[in-house]
DNA sequence: CGAGATTACGAGTGATTGCTCGCATTCGTC
DNA sequence: GACGAATGCGAGCAATCACTCGTAATCTCG
């Protein structure tokens, strides 16, 4: 159940004429089926060759080649090699923000801490399996520009969302204290995650559950020290 | 006390002839006190520059600039780019090796694990600290084939330390699992470590104390379910 | 000092690569 | 079928960058 890229800009509803400036900025620029089409297969091929070779080592013709376009068909879509990344980003960030939000509303009277994470843990590791170029462009730095724009914002959202997850368990501590938990977590989670990838598809689940125990027992250890 | 870096390829003693071959391969090729003194120069400014910009996106001419050194004289000393980033990373391979050594020699009835981690993860975090290249090379993938080389090794032997001396604490639990719990805990810690090298110093400390945590919560977890 | 080795320089070279441009083809619409 | 717009192509341009080379300064040692 690979997801499909697409909607890179989101410019539908080309019929709803908003010309009030004249020839100002940017027209929406009516697109076919086949361009949005072609857009999916770079976005793809694009995932592909930066998760085999990150960002830096990638070049627009690899790109290109993979997805059995010419380099000149792939400008037309992209301005340039920032912006597929930044596509690709975009597309990770919404992704996870969708998979991370059940974090922040969680009843800690019904819900103890190790369902609500053996829970959202499942399918996070899973959508990281199936796009592989979400860590190899958000985890190993040296993202260009646009990339890291989105990046920053969605991990301090996810922060934030752990650190709320936290207060709920154990708002008896100090904030400040909730604050570096929530990030030594993020940080945690960060670094096991190459290995949930990378694992061999039988050890996902076995590993899947060390991490949890990983994250609980450091919030166990917060709670009654 | 920062180190001094120095002494790439350990070519001391030229006076020992070892000649045997008669023009084989590459002779020591004697070097001066000047030399030896750029080489440090220029890998220092190495680290520096690694550090703030990664491995791809660094060029030969910023670091030699920034050694206040002549393009050509940085390839007097190193064959190319690769091998200064080799060099580098053989000197943080070397340190790092001998930081983690003690988790290799513990005694569990006389020192808690709780002991043993909170003696060890200290220096480690200073070394990070005083060389934020070295998480660059290491740890943000991408690096050329030759610092690959001597990061893989480190890693695997961390890993056999690591479940050395879970098996020293919890010899009870099957060697699969250990490995597994071995994988996450080297996983954890190498997420962390770019928050503790990029914290304000004085909030190491107790970002380092949280680090501890983190791995005896989840140690506790694996000896008590 | 003088000979040979080492160090230093920095403009230049060759290869890579992000990106463009002119033109051919296909699509949507009448 | 016809017309404009969108799509597709790929050779080639311009800029970057790892690396070289001829030459000059500096060191070592007799």
């Amino acid at each position: 159940m690979r997801p499909t890229i697409g909607k890179v800009t989101a410019e539908t509803a080309p019929e709803t004429a908003p010309q009030s400036r004249p020839v100002d900025a940017e027209r929406p620029k009516r697109r076919q089926a086949r361009g949005e089409r072609r857009i999916a297969q770079l976005l793809t091929a694009a995932g592909q060759v930066f998760a085999e070779s990150g960002y830096a080592a990638t070049t627009t013709n690899a790109i290109a080649a993979r997805a059995g376009v010419s380099p000149g068909s792939l400008y037309q879509y992209f301005p340039n090699k920032d912006a597929i990344a930044a596509a690709l980003a975009e597309y990770y960030a919404d992704s996870l923000d969708v998979l991370l939000a059940p974090f922040a509303v969680v009843d800690p009277a019904a819900v103890t801490l190790e369902q609500a994470l053996g829970a959202s843990l499942g399918p996070i590791v899973e959508f990281h399996r199936e796009n592989p170029a979400c860590l190899a462009l958000f985890i190993g730095g040296n993202a260009p520009g646009h990339v890291m724009d989105l990046q920053a914002p969605l991990m301090a959202r996810t922060h934030q969302r752990i650190q709320a997850l936290l207060t709920l368990y154990a708002g008896n501590l100090p904030a400040e204290r909730l604050d570096l938990a929530a990030a030594v977590a993020l940080g945690a989670y960060k670094g096991v995650l190459p290995l949930l990838v990378e694992a061999p598809q039988e050890q996902v689940g076995a590993l899947t559950l060390e991490v949890r125990d990983l994250l609980l027992g450091y919030f166990d250890r917060l709670l009654a020290p």
